[in-house]
DNA sequence: GTGTATTTTTGTCCAAGACAAACCATGCGT
DNA sequence: ACGCATGGTTTGTCTTGGACAAAAATACAC
C-alpha cells in the first residue's frame, strides 16, 4: 500500500459538538434543537454521555449549511437522507445555471450569488475548478492576470473572482472539492487582489480623494476576500480608506469612524454568519455612527439580499455598483 | 459642540451574551458559570429575563482575559475590583520589564512574551507606541524596514516586531491603545511580512529546498500574524511550502499533508483559544498525521509553554529557534 | 391583485446539575 | 535539596427541558 493512501485515525474520531458547531458554524444550542425538534443529526455518546459526531453526520450538516444558506427552511432539509440532499444540491446548482441564462428575477432571488454567477460559462468555472483541483497556484494566478489585463480589474472581479469564488463554495459543500483545496484557491485570490491594491496606489499616490472609506467587518466575521475585492475599487478611485482588518468589535469601529473622520464605512459580510447577527450587528453599528457617516455593505451573505434594508444602510452587491455608488457620492459632495 | 466629541448610542447600549462571548473570547457556559460562583459579571435584565452586559463590564472581562492568559487563575482574579484589575495588569506589566532586564528563568514563566520582549527597552516600546496611537502607517513601515536592513529579517522578527505586538496586546488590555490602533498596527506588520516572504521567494526562485512545510493554524484560530512570521523563516531558507491560511479543520490539514507529500506541518497559535481546544488539537493531529511527518507550533499562546509538550510535537517560540531546527533538520535529512 | 392579521417555524437564552481534566500542594523516597 | 506519586480543589464544558421573540408563511379581508 502506498503512503498516501494510508488510512488516518482523525478521520475515524468522532468530534464533539464544539468541534462541530466550530466547522460548520451551525450554534450548539441549534445542533441540540435540531436533534430534538427533526432527529437530525444523531451523535453518539461517549462514556460520559456527551454527544459525539461522525464524520459522516458532520459532512451531512455542511451540506445543510449550504441549503439553509441558499434560502431553503431548516423543516424542510434537516430531516431529509442523504440521497435527498444530493437531490436538492443538485437542483441548487441548477438553479443557479437557470438564472445565469437569464431567467433571473423570480420572487424569492437565491441570493447575491446569482448576480455574481451572471456571466461565466459552465465550461469556463470548470476550467477554474480543475485548476483548483490540481494546486496550479501558477495557472490560477496567471489567468487571474491575464483576465484582468483584458477586461480590467473591475469586471475580472464582478465577472470571474467572485463567481468563481461562488461556485468553489458550491463544490466544497458539495463535496467535490476538499477544504484545503478551497483554502489554496482563497490564498491565491488574496495574494492577487492584495497585488492589485498595491498597483492601483501606486497610480493614485497620495494626497487621496474623498470619500474616506473605514474598511472593516463584523464583528465574528472570519472571512476577508469581499473586503479586499472592494479595497481593490476603492484603490482605483484613489480613495483614501483604513483598514481595520477583519472581526473589529462595533464600538471600535465607531470611535475608528469617529477619530478618523470619515465619510462612510465599508462592511463585507460573509454567508457564514446567522442573519440575528448581520442585522443587530448592522443596526447597532448604524445607531452608533452620525448620521452622515455612510454605511456600505457587500459581501455573499445571502441575508443581505432577502429581507428590507433598514434605513441609512446601503447595499451594494458587485464591486461595479460600488464605484456607481461613489461617483453619485462625489456628484452629492459637490453641492 | 464638535461632531468628533458627540456621545454615541452604541456605547450605552448594553450587549447580550452572545456579542460578549464574540467580543472577550469568553464562552457563553463560562461567562454564566463566572457569575453563578465568583458573582461576576453581574448583567442587568431585559425584558424578557436575557442578561445584558454594560460596557463597563465588558472591558473588566477584556481585562481578566488578559490576566488569564498571562497564567493567573480565575479565581483569584474573576471577582477582583476595578483597581484591583489595575494593579495586577501593572504587575504584569512589571513582570515583563523585570524579566526583560534580566532576571527571567523563574520558576513559572509568564510565557513566551517574555523570551520576545527580551531585547527592546522600555523607551524603545514606547516609541512604537506613540506612532501606533498617532496611526503612522508610513512611520511604522519605514521603521521596520529599516530594522530589517540593518539587523536583518530574522532579528527583526524575533527582537522587535514579536515584542512589539506583544506589547501592543498589554497596551490594549490596560485600556492604553483601542483596538482600531491595534487593528491598524496588525494591518502594517502583515504588509511588511507578506513583503518580505514575497522578497526572499525572489532571491530563491524555484525549485525549492527541502523540507517541504505546509503551514497553517488550528480550527478556530483568529490571527495570522505569527505564520507569516514563520513563512517568512522559510522563505529565507529557501523552503518549499503550502500556505492554508487560518482556521483549518484538522481532517484536512491531514489530507492536505498526505495528498501534498509534505516533511512537517507548521503551526501557529495565538493567545487566544484556551488550553483544551489547543491541546485536544494538537493531540488530534499528532494521531492523524503518518508519524515520519512533523509538528511544529509556534505562536504567543500561554499554554505552550505551561505544560509538558505531548511526544511526537515540537514547540519552537521564536522564529531563530525556527531557523536552526530546519537545519538540524537537514543534516539528519541526510543520513 | 394587495395589504393586514394570525399562525407556524426557528434560533437563542435560561437554570441547575454533573463531571473530567487541569492544577496545586502535600508527603515520601532518594 | 530535588524528583515524583498522591489526593484535594478548581475550572471549563456539556447535559436536559422549557420558554419566548423575531421571522416567515399562511389565511383573510379589501
Amino acid at each position: 500500500m502506498l503512503a498516501t493512501t494510508q488510512p488516518t485515525e482523525a478521520d475515524a474520531e468522532p468530534m464533539s459538538i464544539a468541534d462541530v458547531a466550530r466547522e460548520t458554524g451551525i450554534q450548539k444550542d441549534t445542533l441540540r434543537v435540531w436533534e430534538r425538534r427533526y432527529g437530525f443529526p444523531t451523535p453518539l455518546r461517549d462514556a460520559t454521555g456527551d454527544r459525539r459526531y461522525s464524520l459522516d453526520q458532520v459532512n451531512r450538516l455542511r451540506q445543510i449549511k449550504r441549503l439553509l444558506d441558499a434560502g431553503l427552511r431548516p423543516g424542510a432539509v434537516v430531516a431529509l437522507s442523504a440521497q435527498g440532499l444530493d437531490e436538492r444540491l443538485a437542483g441548487l446548482s441548477a438553479v443557479a445555471t437557470e438564472a445565469r441564462q437569464g431567467a433571473a428575477g423570480r420572487r424569492r432571488s437565491v441570493g447575491l450569488q446569482v448576480d455574481q454567477a451572471a456571466v461565466l460559462s459552465p465550461a469556463e468555472v470548470a476550467q477554474w475548478l480543475d485548476w483548483i483541483r490540481d494546486g496550479s497556484v501558477e495557472a490560477l494566478h496567471q489567468a487571474l492576470g491575464q483576465q484582468a489585463l483584458k477586461h480590467g480589474l473591475v469586471r475580472t472581479i464582478d465577472h470571474v473572482a467572485a463567481p468563481v469564488a461562488a461556485a468553489v463554495g458550491q463544490a466544497w459543500a458539495t463535496g467535490q472539492l476538499t477544504v484545503y483545496q478551497e483554502h489554496l484557491f482563497t490564498e491565491c485570490l488574496q495574494r492577487f487582489l492584495q497585488d492589485a491594491v498595491a498597483a492601483a496606489d501606486r497610480q493614485h499616490p497620495p494626497p487621496r480623494r474623498s470619500p474616506r472609506v473605514l474598511m472593516t467587518t463584523l464583528p465574528g466575521e472570519h472571512h476577508i476576500t469581499g473586503l479586499l475585492m472592494a479595497e481593490c475599487m476603492l484603490a482605483l478611485e484613489g480613495c483614501e480608506r483604513r483598514s481595520l482588518g477583519r472581526d473589529t468589535p462595533l464600538s471600535d469601529v465607531v470611535q475608528a469612524a469617529e477619530h478618523w473622520q470619515v465619510d462612510a464605512v465599508g462592511l463585507s459580510v460573509s454567508a457564514l454568519p446567522v442573519a440575528s447577527t448581520v442585522w443587530s450587528g448592522l443596526r447597532q453599528l448604524r445607531a452608533g455612527l452620525p448620521p452622515q457617516v455612510a454605511i456600505w455593505v457587500g459581501g455573499s451573505s445571502p441575508h443581505l439580499a432577502r429581507r428590507q434594508i433598514p434605513e441609512g444602510i446601503r447595499v451594494l452587491p458587485t464591486v461595479q455598483a460600488l464605484g456607481e455608488h461613489i461617483r453619485i457620492w462625489r456628484e452629492k459632495a459637490l453641492h
